[in-house]
DNA sequence: ATCGCTATTGAGCAATGCTCGATAAATACA
DNA sequence: TGTATTTATCGAGCATTGCTCAATAGCGAT
């Protein structure tokens, strides 16, 4: 600890923020959620506990925004030029998988952990419904379409977590087991 | 408060283990797992802290018990004779879902709150998938076709619990969106 | 009645979320 | 350059909560 890490090292508003969100995304590919304590994201940020507070009122909303950050990773990478077919969708959302599946498992398996943090994932999802939606062109969808199209994002997830976790069967065959699966889905619902 | 309530009243240790479970399950109908305390149960119990670490060594242990008890719940409401096609096998899960869609989801939505509970989440899944499995008179399942049911679960649980909500579509269709999708699945994936 | 087992308790410790007043590092202004 | 103002930062301390441990009291067996 040099003279520079003792003395108080004040640093601009935004910057810290930025800095412990980053430390929050981090540590949600080790451990669930709320397994993160104040304390060690202070320590691991080198300040106190008290200046965490003074950025994020409460223990919920520096949560919130740790995982508001980890969603918009992932809408960034599914979303393409915006006029992606559902093949690209599909592909985008695998290599994301693939590339990024324990920060993602980490980071959705803390869906239920709370009201607040369920919600994000609503929007999130309601997101990506969106687009899928708009991937396969359907202007005007029913309840029962979106519903349906939510509940296969579900079997999307789990389907593809399992194989990039398990390596069950080539990407190919899952892919196609998503898209003919969205497909068959889609055309029942409506 | 009376004389009996007062003093202490010895139960036996069997009843004493039901009656906490039970709260616990009670109080999952209202907030997720982990906000559920000690002190909360305790009182609710008339008993002490201390009280509830002799039957349960750890709270996690106790949650563990807690979720692991509503699981076997759905799984019995699931279950027919053993002998049971696929259309009453989604019949019991979605007469499960529409009595019990409150606990059913503060339950489930548990699910990434920790390891240990996530285990038990899988344990019930992959229960589930069996009696899928079996329902559909597939004897040796590859890895993919077990994965892409337990995938089309994700997807079943999901589709059944908006409708339980929000009351998309009817019945029939929901009916026909689960065993429809899980026909195609399957034969993809086979 | 008495003894032994154990269900039950209360006091107390450590970790953790959170508050509040004080301090020091930047910045603005003279 | 020097002073005032703002605010990023800290330290001490409080309440809750998971958990431990020694002591107590209700029940069955002898």
């Amino acid at each position: 600890m040099a003279d520079s890490a003792r003395r108080r090292a004040r640093q601009r508003p935004g910057e810290r923020r930025t800095q412990l969100i980053g430390i929050g995304l981090e540590m949600l590919t080790t451990r669930p959620l709320h397994q993160i304590t104040i304390d060690e994201v202070a320590a691991k940020a080198g300040i106190s506990r008290s200046l965490l507070f003074h950025y994020f009122p409460t223990k919920r909303d520096y949560y919130a925004e740790v995982v508001r950050a980890g969603s918009r990773r992932l809408l960034r990478a599914t979303r393409g030029d915006g006029s992606a077919s559902i093949d690209t969708l599909v592909d985008g959302f695998l290599d994301f998988i693939e590339r990024r599946h324990e920060p993602y498992i980490a980071l959705f398996r803390s869906a239920g952990a709370d009201d607040w943090v369920h919600e994000i994932f609503r929007d999130t999802r309601a997101a990506l419904t969106d687009q899928v939606l708009t991937a396969l062109a359907i202007e005007q969808p029913s309840e029962l379409v979106r519903a349906a199209v939510g509940a296969w994002l579900a079997y999307a997830e789990e389907l593809a977590l399992d194989w990039a976790q398990h390596h069950t069967g080539s990407r190919e065959r899952i892919h196609a087991l998503l898209t003919g699966a969205l497909d068959h889905i889609v055309r029942l619902a409506r």
